[in-house]
RNA sequence: CGCGGGGUAGAGCAGUUCGGUAGCUCGUCGGGCUCAUAACCCGGAGGUCGUCGGUUCAAAUCCGGCUCCCGCAACCA
C-alpha cells in the first residue's frame, strides 16, 4: 500500500462543555471522522483526536447553578459528548479532557518553559470590570456601555496578569497565512491579516486571577493558566508532549517526512486562535507547525443563527432517532459548502434523504439486486456479453470516480465529493433505462447480455458504496451484504471494498451472488413528517 | 470612510480566478417505462444574473457609485 508509512493527524477543536452538544459540534466532528476514515482506507497511519475544554469561569458558574462541583459538572457533560460520538459512529482514536492529569502537568511545564524563555512576563490587564459579577469585559462586549450579563454599570479596573509576547512571531505568521495554503478557505486569511496582524498583534493575556477553575501557574499560585495555553496545547499534550501518558508526539507531530499531515479543523469563530495564537505558541516552543487548518462555516436553522437565546438549538440525538444516523451525517456533509454557512431545516433534510439516499442510491441497490434474483436466481452466469456502445461511459465514470474523490477529500470539499459520487449513481439509473433489462429477459438468447448489464450495475454499486463508507459507515456494510461483498456468513470481503479495488473495474467474479435485504434508506412522506413538527 | 461574505428561475445553490450561447438540485407541467423503495428515464415552462453607470465587438463575469441582507470586530471557544 503506497500510503502505508504516511502519518495523518487530524483534530476537532476540544469543545467547551458549558451546555449539551448540538448539531454544530456534530458537523465538525463528522467531517473529521469522514476524512479520518477515508485516510485510513487509503492506508495512512491515522490519529484522530477530539475532546473537551473543561476549565474557565463559565464552567465554574454553570456548575454552581446546577449545584455541583466543577469536576462533577464536566464529568457529566464530557460523558454526553462521548455518548454522542458513539451514537454518530465517530471513530476517534483519542479523547482528551483538559482536566486530565497528564494534560495539566504538561500545561504547567509549557507555561514555565515559555516563561523561562522570556516570552511570558508579568503585567497588568486593564478593562471594563463589573464588580458584582467579578468579570472583565472588552469594550465591544458591552451592551449599551453596561455589563452584558447583568446590565449594571462597569468600571475601569486593572488586575495583575501574565502576558505572552506576540510581536516576535507576527512576521512569520503573516508569511504563513499569506504565502502558503495553510489556512483554508482563503477568505479567512484576509480577515485575520486585516483585522489582527496589520493593526499590530497585541500581547496575549495568558493568566487570570478572577477564577480558580483552571491549571495553576506553577510558580505563582494566585494565577490560573488562561484558555489559550490550556486549551490549544491539547493538540500536542494528547500525543504525549511533556508527559508520559502517551508517546506518539514524535511520530505524529515531529516527523517531517514528505506527505505527513497535521490537520486541524475548526468552525470559523475560532480561526483566530488556531491561525495566529496556536502557531505563536508552537514557534515559541520551537516545535513544528500544523500543515493545514480548515475552518468551516455555521449551520443556521431556518435562516437564523443557532443559539441558546433563539431557542433553536438542534439536538442531534433527536435527529438521529427520527431520520437515522447516516442520513444526518449525509445531510450535513452534503450541504457543507467550502466556505460560508448553510441553512438547515427538516424539509430540506427530508427532501435530501428521499431524493439522494432513497430514490437514487437505495432504489438502485434494490432494483439491481431484485433483477439478479428474478432473472438468474441470485447468481450471475459465467457467460456474459459486453456492448461497448452502451457500457463504456458507465464503466469509465465508475472507474474514474475514486481519483476525483481523492482529490476533493484533500481540500477538503466533502460536499463536492458526495456530489461526484451521486453523479455516477444517477448514471447507473439511467443505464438501466438504456439497456432495458426487462426486455432482454424476455428472450433466453439475450441472457448473456442481460448478465453483463447486471454485472456492470453491481460493479458500479460496489465502487460507489466503497467510496461512501467513510461518509456513511453504518449503512454501507448493508449495501455490501446485498451486492455480494460478504463471504459466507457475514464478514465483508475486504479485498472487494478496498481502496485499490475502488478504481479497478471487474473486481467481482462473473458469477457473483447477491442477497436480498432490508430497505437501507426508507422513503419519508414529507408532508406527513412536516405536520409532526 | 472598521473588516469580510452575500443578493443568479417558486425554493436552495454553482458559475465570477483566465469576459464569449445562464447551469445544478428540489418544486411544477407533459411524455416514457414497469426491474425497483408510487421509485427510474426523457422533455417543456420559468431568470432583463440587486441597482445605476463605465470599459469592450461582447459582462453574471472587469471598473466605479448606490442599495438591501448577514457575520466578525481581540481574550468571547
Amino acid at each position: 500500500m503506497k500510503n502505508q508509512n504516511k502519518k495523518f493527524y487530524i483534530t476537532t477543536p476540544i469543545y467547551y462543555p458549558s451546555g449539551n452538544p448540538h448539531i454544530g459540534h456534530c458537523y465538525t466532528t463528522v467531517a473529521c471522522d469522514t476524512i479520518a476514515r477515508y485516510k485510513r482506507w487509503q492506508g495512512y497511519d491515522v490519529m484522530f483526536a477530539t475532546g473537551t475544554d473543561e476549565h474557565g469561569m463559565k464552567i465554574e458558574e454553570s456548575a454552581a447553578k446546577a449545584g455541583n462541583s466543577p469536576q462533577e459538572y464536566v464529568d457529566e457533560i464530557a460523558t454526553r459528548f462521548k455518548k454522542l460520538w458513539a451514537y454518530m459512529n465517530v471513530s476517534y482514536d483519542r479523547f482528551i479532557r483538559t482536566t486530565d492529569e497528564h494534560h495539566k502537568s504538561s500545561v504547567q511545564k509549557i507555561f514555565t518553559a515559555l516563561h523561562d524563555k522570556g516570552f511570558i512576563y508579568k503585567g497588568e490587564y486593564s478593562g471594563k470590570y463589573c464588580v458584582p459579577d467579578e468579570s472583565f469585559w472588552t469594550q465591544s462586549q458591552l451592551v449599551d456601555g453596561k455589563c452584558p450579563e447583568c446590565g449594571r454599570d462597569v468600571i475601569d479596573a486593572k488586575e495583575e496578569a501574565y502576558f505572552m509576547k506576540m510581536e516576535p512571531f507576527a512576521k512569520r505568521i503573516e508569511e504563513i497565512l499569506t504565502s502558503t495554503d495553510y489556512l483554508q478557505p482563503s477568505v479567512r486569511v484576509n480577515e485575520m491579516v486585516n483585522n489582527f496582524i496589520k493593526p499590530g498583534l497585541e500581547d496575549l493575556c495568558v493568566s487570570r486571577t478572577t477564577f480558580k477553575w483552571g491549571v495553576p501557574v506553577p510558580f505563582d499560585q494566585s494565577h490560573v493558566v488562561y484558555v489559550w495555553i490550556d486549551a490549544l496545547t491539547n493538540y500536542i499534550t494528547l500525543l504525549g508532549y511533556e508527559n508520559d501518558a502517551h508517546n506518539d508526539f514524535d511520530k505524529y507531530w515531529c516527523d517531517m517526512s514528505e506527505g505527513n499531515v497535521r490537520f486541524h479543523m475548526t468552525a470559523k469563530e475560532i480561526v483566530r486562535f488556531h491561525s495566529i495564537i496556536w502557531p505563536a505558541i508552537l514557534m515559541a516552543l520551537d516545535l513544528p507547525l500544523p500543515t493545514k487548518l480548515y475552518s468551516h462555516g455555521w449551520i443556521n436553522f431556518d435562516g437564523k443563527k443557532m443559539g441558546k437565546s433563539t431557542g433553536n438549538i438542534i439536538d442531534p440525538f433527536v435527529l438521529g432517532e427520527r431520520f437515522g444516523i447516516d442520513a444526518v451525517r449525509y445531510q450535513i456533509l452534503r450541504e457543507m459548502p467550502f466556505s460560508g454557512d448553510f441553512d438547515f431545516n427538516n424539509e430540506l433534510m427530508l427532501t435530501r434523504i428521499n431524493t439522494d439516499l432513497a430514490n437514487d442510491l437505495g432504489n438502485l441497490v434494490s432494483r439491481t439486486v431484485a433483477m439478479v434474483i428474478k432473472y438468474f436466481g441470485g447468481t450471475l452466469p459465467e457467460e456474459q456479453t459486453a456492448d461497448d456502445s452502451l457500457d463504456t461511459e458507465l464503466i469509465s465514470m465508475a472507474s474514474g470516480i475514486r481519483a476525483k474523490v481523492d482529490e476533493l477529500i484533500e481540500t477538503p470539499q466533502l460536499s463536492a465529493a458526495l456530489s461526484e459520487i451521486f453523479t455516477v449513481i444517477s448514471r447507473a439509473n439511467k443505464y438501466i433505462d438504456e439497456t432495458t433489462p426487462w426486455i432482454l429477459a424476455k428472450d433466453d438468447s439475450n441472457k448473456p447480455r442481460l448478465a453483463r448489464v447486471l454485472y456492470n450495475l453491481l460493479e458500479t454499486v460496489r465502487i460507489c458504496s466503497s467510496l461512501l463508507s467513510a461518509f456513511m459507515p453504518t449503512s454501507m456494510p448493508k449495501v455490501f451484504a446485498q451486492i455480494g461483498c460478504c463471504d459466507e456468513g457475514e464478514a465483508v470481503n475486504e479485498h472487494l471494498v478496498s481502496y485499490e479495488s475502488a478504481e479497478e473495474w471487474g473486481v467481482f467474479p462473473a458469477t457473483i451472488t447477491v442477497t436480498k435485504g432490508e430497505i437501507i434508506f426508507p422513503r419519508f412522506d414529507v408532508s406527513k413528517e412536516l405536520m409532526l413538527d
